[in-house]
DNA sequence: AATGTACACAACCGCAACACG
DNA sequence: ACGTGTTGCGGTTGTGTACAT
């Protein structure tokens, strides 16, 4: 087994998991590189973070996807691309490494969609990083990642501009249906990307 | 029963952004 | 303004297991 920075890739052991439940439930979440020093694991603070969000919190449902949560990552994909936290964020208990491991072993296979491969079109994290990003794109149409709006002559309103990754999906064609489609669900919540998202649509549609 | 293979999921990595002194 | 430590993200890979041969 390969050690890399003193830390060996393993599976946690219940030892592991009852020292890191204990100190989250003693001092709270954070510092999670005191928390590997402290108590005396073999584990960065990384991978206790991980671990955590990923498994031991209260919050995280096990078990099988449910027909609806599969049905509304499928959605969610459509619209947002592989941005797995943001869409992880609109499926109840289930973590964007859930929500990743779903789609890549599942779902991508269902819809018979292949595996993004060349360049990452990887955007920016939180929310108000992404709606500039949004903004800046199409302010300035050189931009190497999203091509700029095309005329709308034959019933396309929007652009899936948050790809995997490929040129060849990264700019998949959303019609009139589809976006409403996807919005109507979604725009109960207050979400900037998605409220971004809905701006865009609108430029596009006007 | 032993071995090989495919699959699902857990865990790690690199990077970027953020927080704070 | 800068440096350092921490957090969060998406992509990738290792591990365990079910199934086939």
């Amino acid at each position: 087994m390969e050690v890399r920075n003193g830390y060996k890739k393993r599976l946690w052991t219940v030892d592991e998991d009852r020292i890191l439940t204990e100190y989250v439930q003693l001092q709270g979440k954070g510092k999670w590189n005191r928390l590997a020093r402290e108590r005396g694991l073999r584990r960065c603070g990384k991978s206790c973070r991980l671990r955590w969000m990923n498994y031991l919190s209260p919050s995280v449902k096990h078990g099988d996807f449910s027909e609806e949560e599969d049905d509304l990552i499928i959605r969610l994909h459509n619209l947002l691309g592989n941005r797995w936290s943001l869409i992880a964020g609109r499926v109840p208990g289930r973590t964007d490494n859930q929500v990743k491991n779903r789609w890549n072993t599942h779902l991508s296979k269902k819809l018979g969609v292949s595996q993004p491969k060349g360049p990452k079109c990887k955007v920016s994290a939180t929310s108000s990083r992404f709606s500039r990003h949004l903004e800046h794109s199409f302010n300035t149409p050189s931009s190497s990642n999203v091509k700029p709006p095309p005329s709308s002559t034959d019933g396309t309103i929007g652009y899936n501009v948050l790809g995997g990754g490929s040129d060849d999906n990264a700019f998949e064609e959303l019609t009139m249906s589809d976006c409403y489609q996807n919005l109507a669900f979604l725009f109960s919540g207050d979400d900037p990307d998605l409220y971004a998202m809905n701006n865009l649509l609108e430029f596009q549609d006007g």
